[in-house]
Order: C-alpha cells, then sequence, then structure tokens
DNA sequence: TCTCTGTGCTATGAATTCCGTAGCACAATA
DNA sequence: TATTGTGCTACGGAATTCATAGCACAGAGA
C-alpha cells in the first residue's frame, strides 16, 4: 500500500503526516535503508550489501515504497535521498546519538 | 526475538546500537506507541484504542518487545515511557516537524 | 562477435509476522 | 451478586518478509 501524507495510511486514518510517516518508516528496513544512504548513493546491489544482504524482493519493494514516498530516488549514481529525505538526517543523526545513550545506561 | 544494544539483532551482526534500535523501532507499531505514550501513561486497552484498535495480540508482543528494551514501562498507571524513551521523545517530536514539512513540499 | 561483469529486477514457495475475533482470569466497585 | 475494567491469551487466516534462483540488459574487453 502507497503511503503518503494526509491520507489515509495502515494504522490511521486521521490524515496526519505523522501517521503516514509512521507508516512508512515503520516497515521492516525502511530506515535501516534511509540509513544507509546517508552518505551517498548506492546501486541496488551495493545497498542489497550494506543491509545486511537483505532479500531483493523486500528491497525492491521497500525502494518502491520509499521512492512513492519522495524519499528515495534512481538517477545515474544509483539510488539516492531526496532533499526532503536528506532534511530527516538531522533526525537520523539524532536517533543515532540516543542509541549510544541508551547502550551506555543499559550496560 | 528481544532486541539490546550492543548484541547481534534481525540485519546486522555488528553490535552496533544503532542497529539494535533500527530493529526495534522498525517493527510495526514500535514508533507509534512510543508516540501514543508521549503525552503520558496509559492502560493496555488505551493505548490499544489510541493506535486505531490495533490487534492485542500484536501490541502485546511490542509491549513485550519495548519493555525488554528499556522503553516502556508498566507500573500502577498502566503503561508509560521510561527515562530513556522520554528522551527520544525530541527526536520524535523532530520527525513530527519533519512530517509536515515533508507533507507540505508533497501537496 | 563473443564472453564477462555489473546493473536492476522478478518468480517461487516457505517462514514469519500481523491480523481480527473471541474469550479468560482477576480485581474493584456497586 | 452483578457489573465494569484490567491485562492478557488462543485460534485461524491474511499479509508480509524471507532465501534462493534466476532473467534481461548494458558496457567493457578480448
Amino acid at each position: 500500500m502507497p503511503v503518503s501524507p494526509r491520507r489515509s495510511v495502515r494504522g490511521s486514518a486521521t490524515g496526519r503526516p505523522i501517521m503516514a510517516v509512521l507508516d512508512l518508516l515503520g516497515r521492516r528496513w525502511s530506515l535501516r535503508v534511509l540509513w544507509e544512504l546517508r552518505d551517498g548513493p548506492l546501486t541496488f546491489r551495493a545497498l542489497q550489501a550494506a543491509c545486511d544482504d537483505i532479500s531483493p524482493s523486500v528491497l525492491q519493494q521497500r525502494l518502491k515504497d520509499l521512492r512513492q514516498g519522495a524519499l528515495v530516488d534512481h538517477d545515474g549514481e544509483g539510488y539516492a535521498l531526496t532533499a526532503s529525505a536528506r532534511a530527516l538526517m538531522p533526525t537520523l543523526l539524532a536517533l543515532n546519538d540516543w542509541a549510544e545513550d541508551w547502550a551506555e545506561t543499559r550496560a
């Protein structure tokens, strides 16, 4: 099921953008794909390898979802983050920082 | 499969905390549950209702995951975010802000 | 031209996850 | 004794994810 903001999505019919985002990013490998693309474009196979050899069928589906959500683009360089997705990077980096703290307090 | 930092998780054996987080938060309803608990504790059924009547079996599993990850706690008030999870709230709020912008640029 | 390599992508069936529905046991209350 | 609310579980079916094996195409070199 495609995801777009202000539309009803899996788990919520309110049309709030955050709900669309939680649906899209809550799918397996979504966040990971964005994370692995943070340093630049990757080819399909390179991205697959970066994601611990994720199944091509799932990667294909996830890339389709992310492209429909305008978070990932496919040009000559391979798969790359869109401007929107790059705007999300500070948040993902904050998530990374938080993960480190979280690991500390659980050691 | 339980998730803990510095351990091997689904999709990554590197032991980096971010990988554990991406596994845990990449499960369906994980982010949504944290989101719905942002304003205070909720009972199981209230949380279920907040999540658009998610199946109790899935909510149960997700709460189990989040409790093992020390992100959710169950006291007399019901289910509540732990201190760690509250430290994650600014990031989730940033995600919410980003979602609004994302919706704008896709209008 | 004929390989060889790398690209994006697809097909298949099995494993896992998610789902709706119905219900249980317990505690507090009226 | 009913009634309500709590957390939670069982069951079967639907949807998703999975590993594996491949296809078609393009470019580079022999």
